[in-house]
DNA sequence: GCAGGTAGTCAGATACTCTGACTAATATGT
DNA sequence: ACATATTAGTCAGAGTATCTGACTACCTGC
């Protein structure tokens, strides 16, 4: 039982802190003056990669039925952040990319969580901070489809 | 840049690791039977302490805000899972707790985020996965108001 | 080339979450 | 004791995010 409890504890402790760089980096944006992005859609754009990403990959990555993913996607491309351009690979896929406007986004949104990784190294120790991030990293083959 | 790159993708290994956690617990009870509880009525729950939770904590732990909670605990009341009693300690507070018949869901969902760590430990090992947990329980002062 | 799988969209419904305004109870400072 | 500020929770309403189901277009492998 004992054991149970510290379980879910770190389903908590992982829910909190992935939520903290998410709250700290969309604060940022927002302060900032990007009034018009919202959570969801920082959570999205910032699984594209530097050369586009298809639709369902975001999807996949976010955690979102690509319906969801597309939705956002719609907002993102509607507000100038990021274009769809086709998949020169794959003729029924597209490509989701950001654009020149969304770079001072991502500057503002990156300095900010590397602020607060800052901030918790300071109160663990680098060290420790880099060790959850390797295990992490070793971990994800494991959880990701 | 390349530092950049790695900070976010810590928060998107939380996101993932939280979300795999929360997935399995929450896919486990509904194979299980358990057809009309959602996730986020799951993840408010577990973090309902053995003696039952304020509201505004429950919030707090969840991170959303008290209404959200309110309308959230209001489902979980009806299905029969939690009630409310007043908090002895405060008149204008009361207690959330979870009732007996929260508990079958409670164990399934608990054997499942057991299972998910021994699938976890069994690839990075276990040490490593302890490691993690205490890094991120010494970083919740930090990051916890 | 056909059968089955994959990328993405459309339409509709539901669930979640928020802001703002309010009541009631507690805590605080003088 | 009492005015003031804070805190716990609710009510009402609006907006956002998310899903399921059904569909088209394209690719892949036999």
């Amino acid at each position: 039982m004992t054991d149970l409890r510290q379980e879910t504890e770190l389903g908590v402790l992982l829910f909190i802190a992935s939520r903290e760089l998410e709250r700290r980096a969309y604060d940022a944006v927002a302060a900032a003056g990007y009034a018009n992005i919202t959570l969801a859609q920082v959570r999205l754009a910032s699984r594209i990669g530097p050369d586009g990403t298809r639709l369902v990959d975001l999807a996949a990555q976010a955690r979102v039925t690509k319906q969801t993913a597309s939705f956002l996607v719609e907002q993102l491309a509607r507000a100038g952040y990021v274009e769809r351009i086709p998949d020169p690979a794959d003729g029924r896929a597209r490509l989701v990319r950001l654009t020149a406007r969304a770079a001072p986004v991502v500057r503002i949104a990156d300095a900010e969580v590397g602020r607060a990784l800052a901030d918790w190294g300071a109160h663990v120790g680098a060290d420790r901070l880099a060790q959850v991030l390797a295990t992490l990293r070793d971990l994800r083959p494991v959880i990701d489809p």
